[in-house]
DNA sequence: GAGGCAGATCTTTTT
DNA sequence: GATCTGCCTC
């Protein structure tokens, strides 16, 4: 039976697409169209007579498995195959099955901070001191140790890291005390499962039996535990597919591992290979500028991006000189292409780091371009949303001890520090839960008659709400009546606007505007898969849980996407900027330790070029503004490999002159890859008639980039730095406040103030015209003095 | 026990 | 720059 929109795949992508049985290795490259090809294969199973409910789809994020089961529909409706995060799934798998790990079915999922509090407790619990080992490390050492599915009996500190001993020792503790909150943290949801599927081969064989067909999307960013599941459920039926793409692995930092993809042959020996090579995405500009960059990694296979595609335009490398000019410069760019016509989604501005992202937010606001900040987490982590959502995780899980740590005293009851160490004391020997301790308060000695009472009355106040959450079937109602019923909404409502002017309660009606969205889409349609927690509240603490930044990003809104090169994979937009492309930044200092980092990092470059379908604009800033400090920075490694016949070099900073180039304390040679380049030289940006960098004092150290930025370093760096600069040519024009201007774009204006000396000053200028209020550096002549 | 302040600290990327 | 921590006072 043909398939809607099978006859307009190619031959790779149909091959894979009709593929049905056995393991299926497809290496798919950037815009090869991949998802295309995943879609069309669910349906072609559904066609084949294969149950719906026998194919999981699995993915990394929300947003992929929605857009997947959306076009799944678009070819064959609406149908009961599992997609979802493989979070999502081992979660509800662990739901199922949660007996057989310790935990009940209504065990809570932490978020990282919760977690971290928890680890927290365990150190205190030891009377171990954090002081020299930050608890960010421990959770993340231990965090990462889960994902390689090690155990604290296997886990083997390294040499030379006193972290690694704090984290083996308290582990154990960590892991028991989330036992006993009957309470996992993300990375135990997979470790879980992973252990459930080993530990119990006739589960496992069930389990294998029922997921007969799956996919995995992303196989590059796979770790351990993942791998662990996808094989243990792929034994006796290895119908496994997975896609992938080695070039876009950027999560190794994060325990996976490029070995998944790069064996699969040699997990599945009978697997059958396809390669989509063939981009519909990019011109060939950009993907001749992605190709020539990916090319340095040494760690690969070889794989070649073709196109029928015109060139184009050619990728723009763009050297602004402080990081306030490149924002600007960005706005000013997009603000013209949305008054020549194009709509603010076709843009994205991709960054290494979301503290970055400020500059660029204040550029567009200024000049009124809508933008949409992909980092969606925030709303969760807002102190009242945590709150209200501890209470309904207390309510579903009343062994919670973080939830119920986290509203105790929310709003104030008069319990403070001193009871809160009494009751987890009681509660510990006696081998109860903190709030079913609160419940006997009254027993638990040297409490205060008023804590006493007081968690007296929230130990009520917890079992009449609890009363209400078993029999609701919609969440809404339910929240209402906890905020209502704990005081939380009148005292909000009390100080609710708060120091920053963020209207607090608002944040809480829109959680609750979010409970009742599910409500009704519950009300609509039956749970789809046997996983599926049954009553509402689960369901909508699951889905808080689960929410990742990337999910909130609407693709319909007219709006300029911000986001970090991670959080773009999977995406495409006809314009793409890449921004602070520094030494240091991207590559990550952190990064430059290590080769494979090194690559990884180049990886996430090769992701950010490729999502641009018609322009990409990548650019770094000499001054950058980064974190409350200033620093002086050199142009990214990736910049000088990505320059060749498919690129174009300008920018502020960019020659003539291109002396400037090597600027910052840079000195030495093997990174001077700007000059030294045979493409570079090709583009005419030879030597250019001074060396500057002679002049860079023997005592800068050369070699090691590891630059801590301390403020004097980064002063007296910028103050050798002017002095160079002070012999370059003088700029070609005086100019004097109050003095009127012409600019060759935006018209005449009045030169309203100067502020610095020399060819570095920048001058405002208020045009008459609609352009407003502007700053230009007026050392490079764009101002052309009147009168 | 609560609230406010100053200082320290630390910043990659995310389910 | 922002957030958290610990310390101080009421």
């Amino acid at each position: 039976m043909p398939l809607p929109g099978i006859a307009a795949l190619n031959e790779s992508q149909r091959q894979a697409a009709t593929h049905v049985d056995g393991p299926l290795l497809v290496l798919a490259g950037p815009g090869s169209g991949k998802t295309r090809v995943v879609t069309h294969r669910i349906a072609h199973l559904i066609s084949q007579g294969i149950p719906a409910r026998r194919i999981v789809a699995l993915s990394f994020t929300n947003k992929a498995a929605d857009e997947m089961r959306r076009r799944v529909a678009e070819l064959v409706g609406p149908q009961a195959v599992e997609m979802g995060t493989f979070h999502r799934f081992a979660a509800r798998l662990l739901r199922r099955h949660a007996r057989l790990v310790g935990l009940t079915s209504d065990y809570s999922i932490l978020e990282p901070d919760d977690a971290t509090a928890v680890l927290k407790r365990a150190a205190r619990k030891l009377g171990l001191s954090l002081t020299h080992t930050p608890i960010d490390r421990l959770a993340g050492t231990i965090s990462r140790a889960k994902n390689d599915l090690l155990t604290p009996e296997t886990f083997e500190p390294r040499w030379g890291r006193p972290a690694d001993e704090v984290a083996r020792t308290l582990w154990p503790v960590y892991q028991e005390l989330l036992l006993a909150a009957n309470s996992v943290d993300f990375d135990d949801l997979l470790v879980h499962v992973a252990r459930l599927l080993t530990d119990n081969p006739d589960l496992r064989a069930e389990l294998d039996a029922r997921h007969r067909y799956i996919l995995v999307d992303e196989y590059q960013d796979t770790n351990a535990a993942q791998y662990c599941i996808v094989r243990g459920l792929s034994i006796d039926h290895p119908n496994l597919a997975v896609t992938g793409d080695p070039d876009q692995a950027i999560y190794g930092w994060r325990g996976a591992s490029i070995r998944n993809i790069l064996e699969f042959e040699r997990d599945y020996p009978t697997a059958h290979v396809v390669k989509l090579e063939r981009n519909y995405r990019s011109t060939a500009n950009i993907l001749g500028t992605a190709d020539r960059l990916i090319a340095h990694n040494t760690r690969r296979k070889a794989k070649h991006l073709v196109t029928d595609a015109a060139p184009g335009e050619r990728v723009r490398i763009v050297l602004d000189s402080t990081s306030h000019e490149e924002a600007d410069r960005i706005a000013d760019e997009i603000a013209g292409g949305i008054t020549a016509g194009r709509s603010p989604r076709e843009y994205c501005i991709l960054f290494r780091t979301n503290a970055l992202s400020r500059s660029l937010e204040l550029a567009l606001r200024g000049r009124g371009v809508p933008y949409q900040l992909v980092r969606g987490l925030e709303f969760f982590k807002r102190r009242e949303i945590r709150d209200v959502v501890a209470w309904l995780r207390l309510l579903r899980n009343p062994r919670d001890d973080e939830a119920f740590l986290r509203v105790v005293n929310v709003p104030p009851r008069g319990v403070g520090r001193q009871s809160l160490d009494l009751l987890a004391a009681w509660a510990e020997d006696h081998h109860l839960g903190r709030l079913e301790a609160a419940g006997r308060a009254a027993a638990i000695p040297g409490l205060s008659k008023r804590a006493a009472r007081a968690l007296g009355d929230f130990a009520r106040l917890h079992r009449d709400l609890s009363a209400e959450a078993s029999a609701a079937d919609r969440v809404a109602p339910l929240l209402q009546a906890v905020l209502d019923r704990t005081g939380y909404r009148a005292w909000l409502a009390d100080d609710g606007i708060d120091e920053a002017g963020e209207d607090r309660v608002a944040n809480v009606e829109e959680l609750v505007t979010a409970a009742q969205q599910l409500d009704e889409s519950r009300a609509g349609a039956p749970p789809s898969g046997d996983g599926d927690p049954a009553d509402a509240l689960g369901a909508f603490l699951e889905t808080t849980a689960l929410v990742a930044d990337t999910d909130v990003w609407d693709p319909a809104s007219e709006r300029v996407a911000l986001m970090t090169f991670h959080a773009a994979k999977g995406l495409e937009f006809p314009v793409v900027y890449l921004v602070a492309m520094e030494d240091g930044i991207l590559p990550h200092e952190r990064s430059l330790d290590h080769p494979d980092q090194l690559e990884e990092e180049r990886r996430l470059v090769f992701v950010g070029i490729t999502r641009g379908m018609q322009e990409v604009h990548a650019s770094c800033a000499r001054i950058r503004d980064y974190r409350g400090t200033r620093r002086i920075s050199a142009p990214s490694v990736f910049l000088t490999e990505m320059t060749g016949t498919e690129t174009v070099l300008t920018g502020v900073e960019a020659p003539p002159g291109g002396a400037d180039i090597l600027s910052g304390e840079d000195a030495n040679p093997a990174r001077r890859g700007w000059l030294g380049s045979d493409e570079a030289s090709q583009l005419g940006t030879g030597p250019a008639e001074e060396d500057i960098s002679q002049d860079v004092p023997a005592s800068e150290p050369a070699a090691p980039r590891r630059r801590k930025a301390s403020p004097e370093r980064a002063l007296e760096t910028a103050a050798s730095l002017a002095e160079r600069l002070g012999g370059l040519p003088k700029p070609r024009h005086a100019y004097a406040a109050g003095q009127r201007v012409r600019h060759a774009e935006y018209g005449e204006g009045v030169l309203s103030g100067i502020s610095g000396v020399g060819p570095r000053s920048v001058g405002t200028v208020v045009f008459d015209g609609p352009a407003g209020t502007r700053k230009f550096i007026l050392g490079h002549g764009a101002l052309e003095p009147l009168g």
